[in-house]
DNA sequence: AGAATTTGCCTAAAGGTCTTAGGGAGATGC
DNA sequence: GCATCTCCCTAAGACCTTTAGGCAAATTCT
């Protein structure tokens, strides 16, 4: 029978395309099985389990996303970096939308461990480099910061923003704006 | 054949309590009907289908949810109404876990119109009240701080707050504290 | 090159979920 | 008491997941 030439990266490459087209909720060993015109069961050799697909293209979205985030920052500082990197993951959920849910699974310890999360703690951190914080106030910045991205794209995306005025992107700048303005003034405890 | 006193109601119910217990994700028809000791089948006089079941459980979350905010609201203004109804979204959500990720999930333009949603709104605004913002400045508030309770309430769900120090109460002081600054010395354009 | 081995995709099968169609027994109304 | 309606049932088709075992293509060894 004609090789195909699965591995473990194609078909997590392939779940995360088919995830971006019909979303991640909808993505299966079965239709990426039709994807590469293979029985359902030949995906078994390269995946433990439909979980461990899903889990597996989770990760590909965090590194894809490190990456971009690490680029963005790359020179930048200040709100200039914060602006960069909020963007990142703004840009990266509509350009991405099955991915960026896909990155919001709850991955298991072990996953979790080779993830890039602490890439993006690590980044977050950076950014505030720029202001003037000391811990634990940065940690708890690192925690709002992280809060107002995942809140804001999370909640753009399910078309909270969408039917009413002003526009989100006019929201969206003006919610960067203050979020660099509390940076700037954090307040003492 | 006994009759057991099916009803939407009551599914929605148990649905939302099965929810709560296994994870929203593990919702599912014939579960329900395990539960209610029953044929699968016999659901669907009660319910479109699956996703009509879910949609049901998250209106049911909106609504308990808007129910408890307009009970912190009452009688409070300023820092107060803003620290009691954060706590009510987060609290909710830990209490509540299933029904929480529920009402994350996306609804239809029909179910969205009826759902609590308006609610969740009108109420976040109510609390801007308490500060000195000027249209469009109370709509772009009103998505921060949708996004902020969101957000943190979502990624510490998720477990990213969990292993490190400081811990996530204090960061959700720390956090509200810091919105609330930043409500009261808003930004200019 | 030919043989031995490994690898990759296959068939087969069992179990779970969703959904629709149509039937029979309990509850309700006259 | 009888007719009607309602509720839950059986039956069945479609799809997804996962495991077991087989055959042929690709790779390695002699």
């Amino acid at each position: 029978m004609a090789r195909v030439g699965l591995t473990t990266e194609r078909l997590t490459q392939a779940g995360a395309e088919l995830a971006d087209e019909v979303g991640f909720e909808q993505v299966t060993v079965s239709a990426l099985a039709r994807r590469f015109d293979v029985k359902v069961a030949s995906l078994y050799s390269h995946l433990k389990s439909s979980q461990d697909l899903k889990s597996n293209i989770a990760l590909l979205a965090l590194e894809e996303l490190a990456d971009r985030g690490a680029a963005a920052l790359a020179g930048r500082a200040g709100k200039d970096a914060l602006v960069a990197f909020a963007n990142v993951y703004r840009d990266y959920a509509r350009e991405h939308p099955g991915r960026y849910a896909a990155a919001q699974l709850r991955l298991s310890p072990e996953a979790a461990a080779v993830s890039a999360g602490g890439r993006h703690a690590q980044m977050t951190r950076a950014i505030l480099r720029g202001y003037d914080l000391t811990e634990p106030d940065q940690t708890h910045a690192v925690r709002l910061l992280g809060s107002v991205f995942h809140g804001y794209v999370s909640l753009e995306m399910r078309g909270g923003f969408s039917h009413s005025a002003p526009d989100s992107q006019e929201s969206w700048s003006r919610v960067l704006d203050a979020t660099d303005a509390l940076l700037r003034s954090w307040p003492a405890p």
